[in-house]
DNA sequence: GCTCCCATTAATGCATACATTAACGGATAC
DNA sequence: GTATCCGTTAATGTATGCATTAATGGGAGC
């Protein structure tokens, strides 16, 4: 029925590993070794390893040969690489949906992400905005339909997160950024494609640089 | 003295993977358990496994849970994927190359590899040519600096390897890419970073819709 | 002849055993 | 006190054993 393939262990410690490095209990920088590991998590070494393989080509851990895992601290290098990457991509897929002249019920899921990141800048709810937040930029690559691309967005969005939710509260609420997902949506109902493309890099590189600057403020070399 | 480390029969799996697949040899479609692939490279399943989940990560296998390990093939809708990506990524690196005034010092191996693309071309050494052309792109993104880009990259032009040398012969000789290389490097030295963008673009699309092109042409839909 | 069921087979996922080897610490020489 | 050497410890890389479970084939029932 369900076409939920049963969970396998290696799977599990993949997604828990990965949700405790996003959630920060696995800060950058900790380190442990596989059988720490494996007892953390109640299994073997054998389906850890195959976790920490998955979780190094996603650029989440690093595999150091007798020190076991580290997880991956993100500098600022590393984020200007990051938003680099994204600048080129997103801006160029999504004026490739405006092209395309998506229908309602196309543009419907970002309306509603977008409601939802005015809702949660209307109650200050960080965590609220970044969960819209993320999922408008998702939807929209899913509507894209280069499964590839959805890929390497998603690996990108996944090492900058720690950054990002760090340095949110750093910051003046995004309204801006908001009122970007906004005026990105209407022009893709337009089929305004290059004024989709504009804006859109406009509010990548503008979150680049403030999330930069923030990094740069507070000195965080590292987190 | 040298800081390699000595080579796991993991990383050798991988490796040696790798280049069966790229050669052809493990042909698309090619169906493996994991005993018989570690019967063939003399080792146990424990290597293989990880060999195997590291080439599903790199887009060139599928681990199908009954069935062993699957070459991927490459679709005509998958070299749309992977040429859409390229050509929003490296026309953009180029360009900040290009801003960045680069030295003769850094062109000296775009020259190189253009020179050996058109000695190649003039002998008619198409496998030569598609080193050279390999060459000349992964150098100019090592030039631009992103290693993460330089990692995406690569991995996209590994799952479309097989595919160029298989089209690279069905089609008349690259004498317009061949001229764009040299076109690019000219305008990187001129710091034009708008022409460095515009030809790369052109040059990408060029090559995107050729290959698509032979694979509809010849009805191969997989490779 | 066709379909369904079951037994056999074998691949996977995981645990575990083991050899190798790097890291660490203490002891000794100076 | 310091530096060096060596023995111990422990982590990794790999092999192997084992339970589970899906696929296959043959036989029975219709």
């Amino acid at each position: 029925m369900s076409p939920v393939t049963k969970p396998s262990r290696a799977e599990d410690a993949h997604d828990r590993l990965r949700d405790e490095i996003r959630a920060n209990r696995m800060p950058p920088g900790f380190q442990a070794t596989e059988p720490e590991i494996a007892l953390r998590l109640g299994m073997s070494r054998t389906p850890v390893r195959e976790a920490l393989i998955r979780l190094e080509a996603e650029g989440l851990v690093e595999l150091i040969p007798r020190h076991g895992a580290r997880v991956l601290p993100i500098r600022a290098d590393d984020m200007r690489e990051i938003y680099d990457i994204l600048t080129a991509l997103e801006p160029e897929a999504a004026a490739q949906v405006a092209a395309r002249g998506p229908s309602e019920a196309d543009l419907a899921p970002l309306e509603a992400a977008t409601r939802d990141m005015e809702a949660a800048l209307a109650k200050s709810d960080l965590d609220m905005w970044a969960e819209a937040d993320d999922r408008f930029h998702l939807t929209l690559l899913e509507l894209q339909g280069n499964r590839r691309l959805t890929g390497i967005v998603t690996a990108l969005y996944d090492q900058a997160h720690r950054a990002r939710v760090f340095t949110m509260r750093l910051r003046a609420p995004p309204h801006q950024s908001t009122q970007d997902h906004r005026a990105i949506v209407d022009h893709l109902r337009a089929g305004n494609v290059d004024a989709t493309r504009t804006v859109f890099r406009q509010h990548r590189q503008r979150a680049a640089t403030e999330l930069l600057d923030i990094l740069e403020t507070y000195k965080l070399g590292h987190l």
